[in-house]
DNA sequence: GTGTAATGTTTGACTACTCAAACTAATGGA
DNA sequence: TCCATTAGTTTGAGTAGTCAAACATTACAC
């Protein structure tokens, strides 16, 4: 098995490589994510390419091998069902599960981990609405389009939220901003550059840079993406 | 947080010197448990001793400072604790529990240990019958006489199972010596070394060596001591 | 196109942990 | 009492991961 410290690595990495247009994760932003010096980041960038788990060009950037890529998603899967069993059987809150999994996904075995899978029902998704992949390591598309991006009079459902902050899920959870909710965008002021939606637990305005961190669907979505 | 190489470190010497006549680890013995070289258990012997966890005498052992003596206990509830949750709730087999436990015990926070607690309703024994310290750092000492040392005639309950190895507790299982199961001694063999008792599962006889990690209390014994 | 800012690389040094092997101390029969 | 066995120690070297800081490259704004 990787090491904890590699399993980081190939978990940003694997993300970073997701979000960028050119498919390869930079040096300064992997090594903000791990949480340590850039040049820290790219010795282990050279290391997993020695181990066959990523490829890796000087001042070309990192991006992940098949192998590489298997090991990712095995670890995301551990991360999303330990945060779903943290919500879902010991009752902790959203806000503090994503640190707590951070730790605990390295030390779990393939058996524990069935076993949890088992007794959570097969999720396919974890709290914050970001799909669990599959024990094949198939990961579906993540769901939504940013709330920002919705008009006045449109109403969605909520479908995930992409900041993993304590502060920021604790705001969301107090205003009914959680995966499964349905709001209504009652207004949205360009010049404020805010937006304004009605939930359960009544109207919330946030900023349009906060709302890009909360995705939407058509509310009639249903399991399929 | 005590890295996870020093909490191994903490548990085995607390384990050895609860054994050990004199109070003291030896070095040798330390080293097995640990898995490591006896010059490298002399070097972390010496580096605790500097952390103020343990006590540390050339050619005369390691044992644990106060500080120290918590720390393990606090190591030895995370460890029971996982043990329960693996086998109450996940369902896994208590002869494989130990192992997993021995990785996840490191990684998990206060937070959780409580939920788990609680979720579990507070259970002050693990699955092999020893005692889940309080969170507190109280441990009770553990229960029951060596069923080797059981005459025939003799009818008991099973307090606990000493032996983690995998082999020896499929073993246990499978003939109902399991903690809280009522056996009665058929008969003891001094020339084979050898004691026959009467389990739910039928009659069995083992090796008085194989007995020995058995512990036995009298049959009426509840909840204490 | 050029210069500056951003990004990435290299080096040397450090901590934590480990082993192998040469060595030393304690112990316990004969 | 002596000496072999067992137990413990020391040293030198290696791996994994890290940082600081000097340095190199690239990108892009003008
Ligand atoms: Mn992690
Ligand atoms: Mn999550
Ligand atoms: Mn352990
Ligand atoms: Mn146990």
């Amino acid at each position: 098995m990787a090491t904890e410290t590699v399993e980081n690595y190939l978990k940003a990495i694997y993300t970073l490589c997701r979000e960028s247009p050119t498919g390869e994760a930079g040096m300064t932003r992997l090594a903000a994510i791990v949480g340590v010096t850039t040049g820290t980041a790219t010795a282990m960038a050279k290391k997993l390419a020695k181990a066959k788990l990523a490829r890796y060009q000087r001042f070309g950037g990192v991006s992940l091998t098949a192998k590489g890529t298997r090991a990712a998603v095995d670890i995301i899967r551990r991360h999303r069902l330990i945060e779903t069993f943290l919500v879902q059987t010991l009752k902790l809150d959203w806000s503090i599960v994503h640190a707590e999994a951070e730790r605990i996904e390295h030390a779990i075995s393939p058996v524990v981990l069935e076993a949890l899978d088992k007794l959570l029902g097969r999720p396919d998704v974890d709290p914050h609405g970001d799909p669990i992949p599959d024990s094949d390591g198939r990961l579906r598309d993540p769901r939504g389009e940013p709330l920002s991006d919705c008009g006045a009079g449109d109403s969605v459902r909520i479908a995930r939220i992409t900041d993993q902050e304590e502060r920021f899920l604790l705001f969301a959870a107090r205003h009914g901003l959680r995966p499964g909710a349905h709001v209504t965008v009652l207004a949205v002021d360009a010049a404020a550059e805010s937006i304004t939606v009605q939930a359960d637990a009544g109207p919330v305005t946030l900023a349009l840079a906060a709302a890009r961190k909360i995705m939407a669907e058509d509310a009639a979505e249903g399991r399929r993406r």
